[in-house]
DNA sequence: TAGATTGTTAATCGATTAACAATC
DNA sequence: TAGATTGTTAATCGATTAACAATC
C-alpha cells in the first residue's frame, strides 16, 4: 500500500525507453546492457539503471536486460497493456487530425465518440465515429466507460467542459486547450500546449543568434 | 559575450508567465506582486522572482511588477516580438490542422509554404498557401528566408528530411515525427511527441487506480 | 518616513552521476 | 572460476525554496 512515489521526470523518460526498446525488438536484438543503451540514447547508463530500478530489477548481473521482457514490463508500467476508451470533444481541424491518427489505436487507445456544439457537424463520420452534440457527453461517458476525454475546444469553453467531465466521472483529460484546468486529484490531466512549445523554439532560435551573431539564413544583408 | 546560460526549466515556464500576464493585461490590471502572481499561478513567489531575475530586474521594490512592461519584456526574451517564417512539411491531417491554426499567426509565426510528396495534393490551397512538391523545399527555404520547418511526416521520412533542412540552412525544426532528430547545435529542435504524452497520461491513470483501488467509471462490476 | 516588495544570497531539497559490492 | 554488468549506496550537481538586506 505504501508505494513510493515515482517522480514525473522518470515517467517522462519511460515512453522514450519504450520507443527505443520497440525498435531494438523489431531489429531482432535480444539483450542489451545499460551501457549499450546509453550509447544509443545518449543518456547515462547510470540514469538508465536508476530509472528501471524504480520499478524493480528487470536486468541480470553479467547479462544486461532482455529487450522483449523489458519492453513488456515498461508497457505494463505505462498501462498501455490495457485498452483505453477515448472521446474527442471539439471536432475542428486538430480534433479531426487526432481522431484520424491511427497510431494511437495501435497502442490500445480507442476512439469511441466525437462531440461538437456545431449542429452542422452532427452525424458526420470520422473513421467510423459519428459526431454528436455535446449535450450527450455525460450519458455517453457513463454508458461507454470512457477513460479519457481529448479536449480540442477553445480555451473559454474548456474550463466549464472540464468541470462537466469531472462530474460525470472521467478518469483523465488530454488537454489541447490553451488554459490550465483545475480538477480534483482523481482526474489526471496532461497538457499539450502547442503554442508554448513553439515559443520555446522561438526562444532557442533567438538565444542562439544572440550568442553567435545573426548569421541567419542566406541573404540577411538585403 | 559571456551570457550565462539559462536552464531549460526556466525557459519552459516563460510561456506560462506570458499567458497569465496577457490575461491580466486584458483585464486591465496594471501591476502585480510576485505574491499575487504566486497565488494565481500556483508556483512559489520565490521561483517567480528567481525566474525573472535570470533576465535582469523587471520589478521595483515596494511596488511589484508592471504587467504590461513585464509582458513585453517576456515577449522579447521569447523572441516573439520578431516575425518567424514557417513551412509545413507533410500535409496530412495534422499538418493541415497546424496550418489552419490561426493563433500562431497572431504571435508572429507566419506560414509561408506547405510541402508534400503526394502529387495529388500539389496546387491545393490551405489558407492561401499552396502545396508544393518536396523537391522544391531547398530552394524555397533559401529564397523566402524560412526560419522554422514543421515536420509532420512519418518517422522514417523525418530523419533524411531533417538532414536536407539542415543542409539548406534552416534555423529550427518543430518535430511532430515520433523519432529523435540528430542535428548540429546551430539548428534548434523542439519535439512534440503526442504518443509520449498520451502514454504519460496512461501511466498516471494506472498509478492512481493502483493506489486507490479500481473505482473506475461507473459499472466496473458488469 | 514607514511599509511593501523586490533582488539576491544562503539553505534545502531532489535529481543525476559516480562508484563499487553483489551476483549472474 | 573470471568477466561482465547489474542493483544500490554515496557523492555531486542543479534547481527550488527560504530568508533578509536593499530600496522604492
Amino acid at each position: 500500500m505504501e508505494e513510493k512515489e515515482i517522480s514525473q521526470a522518470v515517467i517522462s523518460r519511460l515512453p522514450r525507453y519504450f520507443r527505443y526498446l520497440g525498435e531494438l525488438k523489431e531489429r531482432g536484438i535480444e539483450r542489451i546492457s545499460s551501457q549499450e543503451l546509453s550509447d544509443i540514447m545518449k543518456v547515462t547508463a547510470s540514469q538508465i539503471r536508476q530509472d528501471f530500478n524504480n520499478f524493480g530489477g528487470f536486468g541480470q548481473q553479467g547479462y544486461g536486460y532482455n529487450v522483449e521482457y523489458l519492453y513488456d514490463e515498461i508497457s505494463k508500467i505505462l498501462g498501455i497493456d490495457q485498452m483505453h476508451q477515448l472521446i474527442i470533444i471539439g471536432v475542428g481541424n486538430l480534433g479531426q487530425a487526432l481522431t484520424n491518427y491511427t497510431n494511437f489505436n495501435r497502442r490500445g487507445f480507442v476512439f469511441k465518440g466525437a462531440f461538437d456544439c456545431n449542429p452542422e457537424l452532427y452525424g458526420m463520420k470520422i473513421r467510423g465515429v459519428e459526431v454528436r452534440p455535446t449535450e450527450e457527453i455525460e450519458n455517453f461517458v457513463r454508458t461507454n466507460n470512457i477513460d479519457i476525454a481529448v479536449l480540442t475546444i477553445p480555451k473559454d469553453q474548456a474550463v466549464p467542459m472540464a468541470q462537466r467531465l469531472v462530474d460525470c466521472g472521467i478518469k483523465a483529460i488530454w488537454n489541447f486547450a490553451h488554459v490550465d484546468l483545475d480538477v480534483p486529484e482523481n482526474v489526471q490531466v496532461e497538457n499539450v500546449h502547442l503554442s508554448d512549445s513553439l515559443m520555446k523554439l522561438s526562444y532557442n532560435i533567438t538565444r542562439y543568434e544572440k550568442k553567435h551573431g545573426r548569421t541567419g539564413n542566406g541573404k540577411t544583408g538585403s
